[in-house]
DNA sequence: CATGTTGCCGTAAACGTTTACGACGCTACA
DNA sequence: TGTAGCGTCGTAAACGTTTACGGCAACATG
């Protein structure tokens, strides 16, 4: 005998009651809930996850799928770790967990996800990295799986999104810069099809033409968004006979690269070129010089997701009652010195 | 009509037939197999993982436990990332999915652990930055549940682990050090109870030894995993009277805040004070002077974390004839400039 | 006193699978 | 011909919950 059916023997009490006791229904009387509380307790019952799920049709589980090869921000730093404890502490206020669902370097992220929608692991769904017209938005619209992304895409239609100020900090970049005295301001953005490089390169644009200031596309360059793509952009630019005087990064650790090359070269950042990275990290705030860039909340921006999903799954949603989000998240801009201001 | 029932009712057979052609049984004929596989294949059909579960008591997932709040390197890193992949690219031959489970900031990890178990979420678990005498050990033993740890901790008894090569590491950064000169050589370790930090230590110790240098508890720097850590160390190596000519660093990105310690000081890495770090990462590859380290094969090292996994567990262990696993994982020391050599 | 109301509890069905068991038809062999 | 064996399939129980439903006693109300 295991499980509810053994309390319910031990207690000598049928197990309807003793259900009923312990998800707080109120048709029970305080005296046997109370008897029934503590013999769980005592007995280290917990309920089996399985024969809820059956019964319930739901998991009670929140799922986050990153991307192992994604070549993003977060595959090489410290980003997902502090979202997942902001998430978590909002799931927790309503006994949900959190699973994260690594989607394996070289497999497609939407194959992946119906694999894992099918077997119906999590009641709802945050995604990061999202593509160009992400196909997972229209998989799980069409599932009718409550979901929330980080990161737009340029999908039609109305999904909910939290997205990070990547318009706002290519705009402030080029602000800064071009009231350096900068006019001719290169940008890096990824060379795949994550949606952030052409919402960092549209605020790019729309900044220069504020300023007056033609853009130049072949000022833009598309690398992979490492440590070693930042060594290629810096090898580029060099090569330039009308070299830019300043660059904008979409990702901080291009900047690693992008040093040593100068380096090379007997040049220095701040000095000889002007860059602004994109999101603060340890790291970023480590090198030398140190790279003036944009910070932001992590917790704070992991909670934000949390409650905005919430807000779109009937069984919580009243306690979130903005209902359906597509919010931008501020960030700071923390000087440094790679801008040589 | 759902799930299988409808499958059955398509095809005008039973139930039973119908799960047993899905699932790989004898006794049943090779037409109607085939009859019900493209069936499924066609209405889109994938078991329902709750009701399997529930009758098969077990998940067909494996759990990785990974601490947000840890303050060891995989907090900061690509680290996990690779490990991730390569325990999937084993899972996978056998159906297994992979979730992670982030334990939160602050949350007693055993706690947690407790919680997650309680759900049965998994199969199986895999354990990361094991801590001394580490309570979760304990408890999967006694809870029966299948694991590895990757770390070892100090906790006697028999289970299975596998761990890097920190001993080894540590032993051959005295050598090459002691070999280009140096006799006062200092070492870093973790400030927490990691478990790392003690094997790491000891490396370091009995290298010493074995070239006749006398321990120097003075020399041994407790600092965080972090590049603020790594700041830190520099300030306390700078402020002592007979300073050390070199150091070994536990984590690589202590570096970072080392560097800019000695840089503040008009000191230079290589030159003015021989580092070498622990692993080598995108951005210690990439830090001026280029750090001293040791490489390891993550995605390797993850599937050999899930090989001795499955060994453990009776269902797959066949494919495994290993049995229990306690390895030490290799590493190659590839040089920089940082050691001076 | 008759009737309705309320509080509390037990009964049993249902969720979607897997699998032990038995049944059936057929072949093979004594 | 009788029977044993084999291949194939259907039946039904079981996994551990939740919950609709009805029942019973106690109490209130007319």
């Amino acid at each position: 005998m295991k499980g509810i059916r053994r309390l319910a023997q031990e207690l000598d009490i049928s197990i309807g009651t003793v259900s009923r006791a312990l998800n707080g229904r109120a048709d029970v009387s305080p005296d046997t809930r109370q008897r029934v509380l503590e013999a769980a307790a005592a007995m280290g019952y917990v309920p089996n996850q399985a024969g809820r799920s059956l019964r319930q049709g739901n998991t009670n589980a929140i799922g986050f799928m990153i991307e192992l090869g994604a070549d993003v921000n977060g595959g090489n730093d410290n980003f997902f770790m502090g979202v997942f404890d902001g998430v978590q502490s909002v799931l927790a206020r309503h006994h949900l967990d959190l699973v994260v669902l690594p989607c394996p370097t070289g497999e497609d992220p939407a194959v992946y996800l119906q694999r894992m929608m099918a077997r119906r692991l999590v009641d709802g769904l945050i995604i990061s990295a999202t593509h160009r017209k992400d196909k997972r938005i229209d998989m799980l619209t069409k599932m009718r799986i409550p979901f929330i992304t980080l990161g737009r895409s340029n999908t039609p239609g109305d999904y909910p999104w939290i997205d990070l100020d990547f318009d706002g900090a290519a705009r402030r970049a080029v602000d800064r810069l071009v009231s350096a005295g900068h006019s001719r301001i290169a940008i890096a953005v990824p060379s795949n099809d994550i949606n952030l490089g052409f919402v960092f390169l549209d605020g790019y644009k729309s900044a220069l033409a504020r300023h007056g200031l033609a853009f130049d596309p072949t000022l833009v360059f598309r690398v992979p968004s490492s440590e070693l793509g930042g060594y290629q952009l810096g090898h580029e630019i060099l090569a330039r006979q009308d070299r830019p005087s300043a660059v904008i990064l979409n990702y901080e650790l291009l900047a690693l690269g992008l040093y040593r090359q100068l380096g090379e070269a007997g040049l220095q950042a701040g000095r000889d070129l002007a860059v602004i990275g994109f999101r603060e990290n340890p790291v970023s705030r480590y090198m030398s010089p140190r790279l003036t860039c944009f910070r932001l909340s992590l917790t704070g921006l992991g909670a934000a997701i949390g409650e905005a999903l919430l807000a779109t799954m009937p069984a919580y949603a009243e306690a979130y009652p903005l209902g359906r989000t597509q919010r931008i998240w501020p960030m700071e801009l923390v000087p440094g010195e790679s801008d040589g201001a």
